[in-house]
DNA sequence: TTCAATTATTTTGTATACAGAATGCAGAAG
DNA sequence: CTTCTGCATTCTGTATACAAAATAATTGAA
């Protein structure tokens, strides 16, 4: 009685559900990784047929995902042909970093009015933990750590819909960023920029934070465009 | 001899193809439709037997088109309880309407700087088709070339990721102006707005399109946020 | 009567099957 | 040798079928 009163009284609205069904977020993750690594290069026409059996799923929940990815800008579907790896121009690539440009200028803005202290520090402690990657020059962790730093000072605005966009292009960018190795030289200068930037937010000084976010993400254009053949 | 070489040679990359498969498309919209016009009400669960039929698809199709929207963020997706149609807090939508403003200043300021004339031409002949329908009293109609004057604003900055992230906006936001039914006067003051920001366009006066962007959006805010109940 | 447990039904998730379109190839005509 | 046409194959688009999970209904017990 006190046990079957508790399972039924005591639980909370959204329980401890173990996910059942994360396949078609397994699919979903594993496409889209697929595309950021360039495991599936830009251009490539995916074969439903070839890459569900490669993934082990039919083509039912693996079209599910193209779809999904099609929305997301991944992908683009052609009809009756199916669906090939979006190739972006430089341009639209420069057009993509516009956005992320004003986007995180604003949400640094928003964030030096609305966010915590303890929010704050959180950012501060990302920021250490990429500086220590930097110091071991350890690419990959600085550069999943960075990205982490720009999603959370988004996620400092309190804003869902400017997350959702802010995630949207970041993921579009990914495969770009993650071809765009800027020599050490550069590298330095990122982490002093990210330095100021952490300073700023500190300060609350929303002017100077933004105009740090336009100058790191003007220097990540430059940084990129090179690696942009056609 | 003459046709043979017409018809290999002269013909575009791109020909006027018809769209063979228009059905995804068709059920997208439908569906997309239905959710804006509330025929799919917010927390509805969608019943894929059931909306399938009434579509005539089956199951499949609908699907893939759910896992579309989804990614719109019109549906949530619930893992092994089906798709339910997103429901907004208020602040979800202020949010949102923060980040249009946002984008849409952005997208004003670099129509002032690269726009063409005809460009600017054509929104203003959408501007003045809008007039119509206000002086008619034509809610829908006005509805549909203010939305397009908007979009249209956007396109001048020649920005596709804008373009894009401003449409995701937008359809969100669909369902929620399409209820906010401002009163006479408020319309009024919103079609001397849209004047204004004209005519600010046509002098490509930045700085001043970029505050009557923000008026307007500030006031579509106002317009909106007393329809919104939970 | 009320609550819990078990069963029945519905509904989602995935796989398979089939029809139609697109691609590739081979042979015939020029 | 080239180019066009017809055929075969491959691949996409859609429908159907089946398994597992969730929801509803029913029965039994306190």
């Amino acid at each position: 009685m006190d046990e079957s009163k508790l399972r039924t009284a005591g639980l909370p609205d959204t329980p401890n559900r173990i996910e059942r069904h994360s396949l078609h977020d397994a699919i979903l993750t594993r496409l889209r990784d697929m595309i950021i690594e360039g495991e599936l290069a830009p251009g490539t026409r995916i074969n439903e047929g070839q890459v569900g059996a490669f993934l082990g799923v039919s083509r039912t929940p693996l079209r599910e995902a193209i779809k999904f990815l099609a929305s997301e800008g991944l992908i683009e579907l052609i009809p009756s042909r199916g669906a090939v790896v979006k190739k972006f121009t430089p341009k639209e690539v420069r057009d993509m970093i516009d956005v992320l440009r004003t986007l995180e200028q604003h949400a640094g803005r928003r964030a030096c009015e609305v966010a915590t202290e303890t929010g704050i520090a959180q950012v501060r402690d990302l920021h250490d933990r990429m500086l220590d990657c930097y110091r071991r020059r350890d690419r990959l962790a600085y550069y999943k750590l960075n990205q982490g730093i720009h999603t959370a000072i988004v996620a400092l605005a309190d804003n869902a819909a400017l997350a959702d966009v802010h995630a949207l292009l970041q993921t579009r960018l990914k495969r770009i960023r993650f071809i765009g190795h800027e020599g050490p030289e550069k590298w330095a200068s990122a982490v002093a920029e990210h330095e100021e930037m952490i300073a700023a937010l500190e300060a609350r000084d929303a002017d100077r934070l933004a105009a740090i976010i336009g100058r790191h993400l003007d220097q990540a254009w430059e940084r990129v465009k090179h690696a942009l053949a056609d």
